[in-house]
DNA sequence: ACAGCTACTTAACAATAACTTAATATTAGA
DNA sequence: TCTAATATTAAGTTATTGTTAAGTAGCTGT
C-alpha cells in the first residue's frame, strides 16, 4: 500500500469508534494516535503536531466546536487539517464547526471507504504544499468555500450549497469534462437519487448567476468548466 | 436501445424480493440470476461472474457479510460490484458491510426506482472503466480525453461524442490501417447497427476541423492516422 | 405554531446539437 | 475506362439538454 508518513489524530470519547477508525487508518499506513477528549486533545496534538484531525463534535467536558477553536490557536498547528466527525447532517452543527476553523467533516456513521478517501485526497494535498485555502480563483471568478460565495465581477453572490458545489467542483478541473454520474456522485452522494433534470436546472441557475460563457455542455458526456 | 449485457446476480431468501428484483432487472435487459442463500451465492457467482451482485444482509446459514467477505476471497470477482439490501440503516450493518468490502447499500424497502438508477450508474462506470486510455500526442495534435477536445496548432476544439471516439482510436494506433468493422465495433458497439456511410461523415467532419493530413483513407480496406 | 421564505426537486414541453440517412458526385484502382 | 468504394452535401431523426413553472420540504423569525 502507500507508504504516507501523514499523521493523524483521532480525538472521540467512544472506544469503538476510536478504534475502527485507528485500525483502518494504521491499515493504510497512517501514523495515527488518539484522544478521549479536548483536554488530551490539546495535549496530545502540541506534542503530535498531527497532520490531520479527526475531531468527533460530541464529547463531554470539551465538545468539538471548543476543542478546535482551541486548536486553532495553537501557531504549531496553523497547517493541520481538522475534520469533524458529526452525529448527523444537522446544519447547525456543520456551520458551527467551520465557523470553529474545521476544513471538513464527515457524517456518522462513518463509512471506512469514505473516510479513506477523504484522507487521502487531503494527505495528497498537504503533500502538495501550498494550497492555502480551498478557494478557486479563475479569471474574473473567485469561488470561495469560507463564505459560500462567487465574486463575479466585483459583485459577491451567495450561492445556495447544491449550486455552490456544483459549481466548485466543475471550477475545481477546469477544461475537464464531468459526467452527470460523477457530479451525481460527488454532489448528492451514493444514497440519494434524484431525478435527471435535477442537474440541468441547477446548471441553468448557475449560468444566469454567473454568466453563460463559463460551463460548457458536451452533449451525451458532461459539463465542463472554461475560463 | 441500451441493451446492456451486465450481469447481476441477486443473493436473497426472501422468494419475493428475488422475483420483484429479478423481473425489474430483467426487464431493463440486464442479465440476472439469483441465489437463495450465502452458499448458493458462492457457487452461482464463481460459474457466473456477475458485474454486479445484490446481496441481502439478513440471510439464514451464512449471512451477507460473511458471503461477501468470502467472495471477495475469490480471484475472478475481484472487479466485481458488491451492493448489500439492509433492513435497516444502522450503523454497525453498515460500518461491517463496507469492512467486508460491499461498494455501496441500499435500504430495503428497495425502490426500484433507486435501485434501477444506481445499477444502471454502476453499469455505465463498469463499461466506460474498460476503456481509459489515456491522452494522446501526436505531432502538433494533443487529444484529452478529459475535455473531450484535440488541441490542433494552439486552437482548442471541443469534439462531440462520436467523433472524438473515432479520432481517439485512429490515433491511438497511428499507422495501422483500421477496417470499417473494427471502428464500427469500437465506436458504436455490436448492439446498434448504422448505415455505411455514417463513418465516412464523421470522418469528412474531422478532415474538416483538424486537416485533411492526418486521416488517410485505404480504398476498399478502411482508415489509418498517420503522423 | 405559524406564515413566509429559500432551496431543492420534479414534470411537461421546447429547443438543439449530435447523429444518421439518402441522394448524388467523385475518386482510386483493376 | 469502368466500377466499386468513398466523398460530399443537405435533409431528416433522435437523444440529450434547456426552460419554465409549479410542487414540496425545511428553515427562520415572529
Amino acid at each position: 500500500m502507500k507508504k504516507t508518513s501523514t499523521k493523524i489524530l483521532i480525538v472521540d470519547d467512544d472506544p469503538d469508534i476510536r478504534e475502527i477508525l485507528t485500525y483502518n487508518l494504521s491499515n493504510e499506513g497512517y501514523n495515527v494516535k488518539s484522544a478521549v477528549n479536548g483536554v488530551e486533545a490539546l495535549k496530545k496534538a502540541k506534542k503530535f503536531i498531527p497532520d490531520i484531525i479527526l475531531l468527533d463534535v460530541m464529547m463531554p467536558e470539551m465538545d468539538g466546536i471548543e476543542a478546535c477553536s482551541q486548536l486553532r490557536e495553537i501557531e504549531s498547528l496553523s497547517k493541520s487539517m481538522v475534520i469533524f466527525l458529526s452525529a448527523r447532517g444537522e446544519d447547525f452543527t456543520q456551520i458551527a464547526a467551520f465557523d470553529a476553523g474545521a476544513d471538513d467533516y464527515i457524517n456518522k456513521p462513518v463509512k471506512p471507504k469514505i473516510l479513506l478517501k477523504k484522507i487521502s485526497s487531503i494527505s495528497r494535498r498537504i503533500l502538495s504544499e501550498n494550497n492555502v485555502t480551498s478557494n478557486i480563483i479563475i479569471g474574473s471568478l473567485v469561488i470561495d468555500r469560507d463564505s459560500y460565495s462567487v465574486t463575479h465581477e466585483k459583485d459577491e453572490i451567495t450561492l445556495p450549497r447544491k449550486e455552490f458545489e456544483l459549481l466548485h467542483m466543475l471550477a475545481s478541473k477546469p477544461g475537464k469534462v464531468l459526467t452527470r454520474d460523477e457530479i451525481m456522485f460527488k454532489v448528492w452522494g451514493t444514497q440519494v437519487v434524484v431525478g435527471d433534470r435535477t442537474i440541468d436546472v441547477h446548471i441553468r441557475k448557475l449560468r444566469e448567476k454567473i454568466g453563460e460563457k463559463y460551463i460548457k455542455t458536451i452533449k451525451g458526456v458532461g459539463y465542463k468548466f472554461k475560463a
